[in-house]
DNA sequence: TAGATTGTTAATCGATTAACAATC
DNA sequence: TAGATTGTTAATCGATTAACAATC
């Protein structure tokens, strides 16, 4: 909200998406390399870890700063912390589940989100044989309660997890109440208004889209 | 393996991957135009069902053939046939799972994966506690036994969702046995030989792309 | 025939790669 | 200083969009 605009995302026409889409490969490489008490790593190091090219990592770290140095390389916790900035993983962001169908439950039951940068805070569900129920830390409220303690909590990052047509509307409210990142497990592409980002996670459209190249080899299993 | 290349995917080359992962979304919306009793769709409609440009669509669908009579649209069925023809999904894919962890289980008890044109005809897992259980149509199979089976089957395409560090060797041993597809739901970035496709499936990742947007729009909870 | 929509060609746009000067 | 690797500019490549002729 500063008016000297000096981040680079404060411009964020400018840096291509798909460069975005890479940076948080970057923070796992780098988040490894940490773990193993690797100190400094280069472009060509970190390209092979994610068969990433060493131009296209420097490309994409040109658009955000200069993070390294020339005949060296990058400082593996520097770059590690300038890229969780960039990222905004050092928010500890509130999220919501919403729906806890076997799904949902498998989401909150994991124990992945908080060290990448995410806290589970609230889970909802429609289902009056759900609601009260205790699933990983937390217990399951009426959908009812959504607008209220999204809106309380501040959740700006949402996971659905509910049937496929259900799945609009739930984003829709989910959308009115402050929520402007979400991620959708239903097989829908859900409709969104301009500055709301949606990720549809979908492996059967995944798996469909190999098996044209397996057809086309005569890889056939008859 | 026929020496007159007729079939637009003798000469995948030409075909953009782009192109050949939206057909699957194409697959979806027709299908569910058809269980609606739609008989004839455009571009453009098919288009706002999936938020893709009527173009795109059109230039799409062109790589593979001439489907649609102009002046009057695509017949959903005839184009639905000849799309589900070119991905292969008429044939009834075998696929094995590889890890009856949560992950696994939940795969294998989910029923979607037979409507989208694949058969689970095996699970496999290390643990002997897990072996000999039935979860879902099937019987956990140990380890041991992958490389026999999988060439017996004639799998072709794997699920994998073994824990990261035992993900690479996995997927090398599946790829020995003759598997050209798999997809994997461990947070890493598996290497294989060309002409052998992963679809990496890690919504951590998807969520973690998103951030640096809010983050940048001045969203953060704090 | 008139109207509509496809299929395709050409123009634009954006992302990747190549190459290298800057510099640690 | 010599060697190495970054950061950046320019060239290439590929995908999307615009526009329209073909044709149902």
């Amino acid at each position: 909200m500063a008016d000297d605009a000096k981040s680079p995302l404060d411009r964020p026409g400018q840096v291509p998406e798909v460069a975005v889409s890479r940076l948080p490969q970057y923070v796992r490489a780098l988040s490894q390399l940490l773990a193993d008490r690797v100190e400094v790593v280069n472009s060509q190091q970190l390209g092979e870890m994610l068969q990433i090219t060493s131009p296209q990592i420097r490309k994409d770290l040109s658009y955000f700063g200069r993070f390294g140095k020339q005949g060296r390389g990058y400082s593996v916790r520097h770059l590690l912390v300038e890229l969780q900035g960039i990222l905004g993983l050092d928010h500890g962001w509130n999220v919501a589940v919403v729906g806890v169908g076997r799904r949902g439950r498998a989401i909150l039951s994991y124990p992945w989100f908080t060290p990448a940068g995410f806290r589970l805070v609230a889970a909802f569900d429609g289902d009056p044989e759900t609601v009260g129920q205790q699933v990983g830390e937390l217990t399951v409220r009426p959908i009812e309660e959504l607008d209220w303690a999204v809106r309380e909590l501040q959740v700006r990052i949402a996971i659905v997890a509910v049937p496929s047509n259900q799945t609009q509307q739930v984003i829709d409210r989910l959308v009115g109440c402050g929520v402007r990142a979400l991620l959708n497990y239903a097989p829908v592409m859900p409709l969104v208004r301009k500055g709301v980002r949606v990720q549809n996670i979908d492996p059967v459209l995944a798996l469909q889209s190999m098996t044209c190249y397996l057809a086309s080899e005569g890889l056939g299993p008859d």
